[in-house]
DNA sequence: TACAATATTGCAACCGATTGCAATACCAAA
DNA sequence: TTTGGTATTGCAATCGGTTGCAATATTGTA
């Protein structure tokens, strides 16, 4: 047995003696070609251990049935719930995923980006690294009209589909139940304001603040990698204030999990002197202790809206007349901010 | 400008009134042609705006530059590492990678499989499904002489290597460890005994239990699904026995993080009453209270000694004459299994 | 029986890059 | 100027399906 010897369809016309644009058709059911015939086809293909070739496929179609995911990290608990839901949809509509992360940096988010050009993606499922300033990368996609949607960080475009949630309302949601709480004085822990997510929070904190009638306090905001570090960092700034705050929104959970544990490390009682919420409701948020007042997004349907919205383009499904979805959210309201009586006393 | 308008090697070609030959070859900077040529096709192609085309180049080459990785699930902590460490040697090793989630069941996985085969990868990275029995999906890989690699979940096989950790050692050593801090009844959530791993560290539990003269007792052992409600039901089932048992040695974090909050609920003291013991070393049990005694194993280095196993075998810098490869794990001794003083008493 | 209509099948070009081998160009030494 | 060797370049086949259109087969109807 050659290594290299492929069965193709030109093996099975000259085995039942037909053609091979017979044989092509008939292994996808063409209606043109007999029924008996193509019974044979599939049973001789079973038989010669046939297996179909893409790239030839794809060469002549000119279309490859494949989406491209690039996005910032792989191993984050928010983002492979959204991979899950985007290969469930791809799988079912018969699409292949290939998958690149660009490491939070614009200059492998650009490799990344031409390299799934180069693979003939049918479409592009994206989210933005870090510090990526500009779209210029995706000029190739534009000009050569394949799709492109975003998600969750996203860009203003004037032909690509977003799929985000209302991280304005979000951020104002939670800043005004801390606020619900009694909290006066609250931190903010943020990410790259270029970033729509982490800018729009951090809007929407400030709004609330706003109206309230909280000053803001730039003293208490802290905008960076949202990673633990930051959160470990902010709780040492505030522990050496001349006064402690009373409250903490962060923009994502894992952060928001240091600010607990760290605080806790160091005798801050939770919520009692300092509320603590987070965003993304991540498994950690429910088992740390106390449990983390965080918003919840789904992000396994975020993934499946992407993928869904993404193919039907490619499948001119519909046009897109439609620039933005957005999906819903939710408070989830946990210990950490649960202080007893304040709830009532503030409310209304 | 017609949106299925490439630029190909031809119009660079025609353009400067050479060969596509040359074209082809000097794009790739090939060494027999001219530098001069090469830097006015480099130039040229730049201007067209040419891309290359891989569909085309893969079906001459019979080589994809793909690679491709079937796993259980997308969305677990311990794979998005594993992904990730993938991802990042593939990327720099010059590979594509496409991915597919068997979704834990038999059926999926060999669809899964069959793609992957069809989509000609170079080699394949392969975790198994919870239920996977045999190996006959594997076959055309096996025939064709494409190379496989197993990870974490493996399964015999003469032809392909395994990248895996000692789970029996690793269930050895934790068993002792609690029964090292004085448990004498300790309960066992396993997995499904078909998955070497699952099978391989509730092995190491009975050893461990054996060598101490600990009788085994059947009833303490629960074999499943290895999620949250595995470890609520086991509680559950321990707070109905006469007697509470004193250890509980669950075979991933999920499931032991659930034990803890649900023995939390219950009012039962950890480690004071009931001590526990994870595997997996993921974000939660380091923030859950008390902190989970765990098995820490690199899923990163174990993504990354994965692929570049493979790709070293695809691209015969080595002909594996090694099989298996067992990576380092580490007892990570938490509070969940601290207790006073026991420690002392019963070491020796 | 003849002819139109429909059902099947085949021809041949095509997708775009790669590559073995032949051909030509170039240069230096004889 | 001729010869041999090296440096460059081109020819043409190839990878394996797909598809527009033509060709042939089959069926129904007048």
């Amino acid at each position: 047995m050659n290594k290299n010897k492929e069965i193709t369809i030109y093996d099975i016309a000259r085995t039942l003696n037909i053609s091979a644009s017979t044989v092509s058709r008939g292994l996808r059911d063409h209606e043109a070609i007999n029924k008996e015939t193509r019974k044979k086809i599939h049973a001789t293909a079973q038989r010669l251990g046939y297996q179909h070739n893409k790239f030839a496929s794809n060469l002549r179609k000119k279309r490859t049935n494949t989406i491209g995911l690039v996005l910032p990290r792989l191993d984050s608990n928010f983002m492979s719930t959204v991979i899950s839901g985007i290969e469930q949809v791809a799988k079912f509509r018969g699409y292949n995923l290939i998958i690149s992360q660009s490491e939070e940096t614009y200059e492998k988010e650009k490799q990344c980006i031409a390299t799934m050009f180069n693979s003939r993606v049918d479409g592009l499922l994206f989210s933005l690294a870090y510090d990526t300033e500009n779209l210029h990368h995706l000029d190739l996609f534009y000009k050569k009209h394949v799709p492109v949607v975003y998600f969750d960080r996203v860009y203003e475009h004037p032909d690509f589909v977003k799929i985000v949630i209302d991280n304005f309302k979000a951020g104002y949601e939670i800043t005004n139940h801390l606020i619900d709480r009694g909290c006066k004085r609250i931190v903010h822990l943020g990410g790259n304001l270029k970033r729509n997510v982490y800018r729009d929070r951090f809007n929407g904190y400030k709004k609330a603040l706003k109206d309230h009638d909280i000053p803001y306090d730039e003293s208490l905001v802290s905008i960076g990698l949202m990673n633990e570090n930051a959160g470990i960092d902010m709780v040492h700034k505030m522990l050496k204030m001349n006064k402690l705050p009373d409250g903490i929104f962060a923009s994502n959970d894992i952060s928001a999990v240091a600010c607990i544990y760290t605080l806790k490390q160091y005798g801050v009682k939770i919520p009692d002197e300092v509320c603590v919420a987070g965003f993304n409701n991540v498994m950690i948020s429910k088992v740390i202790d106390p449990g983390l007042t965080t918003i919840y997004y789904p992000g396994k349907e975020m993934g499946e809206i992407a993928a869904t919205t993404l193919i039907n383009i490619i499948e001119e499904k519909y046009t897109p007349k439609m620039n933005t979805i957005i999906l819903k959210h939710e408070l989830v309201i946990r210990q950490s901010t649960l202080r007893n009586g304040v709830s009532d006393e503030s409310s209304g």
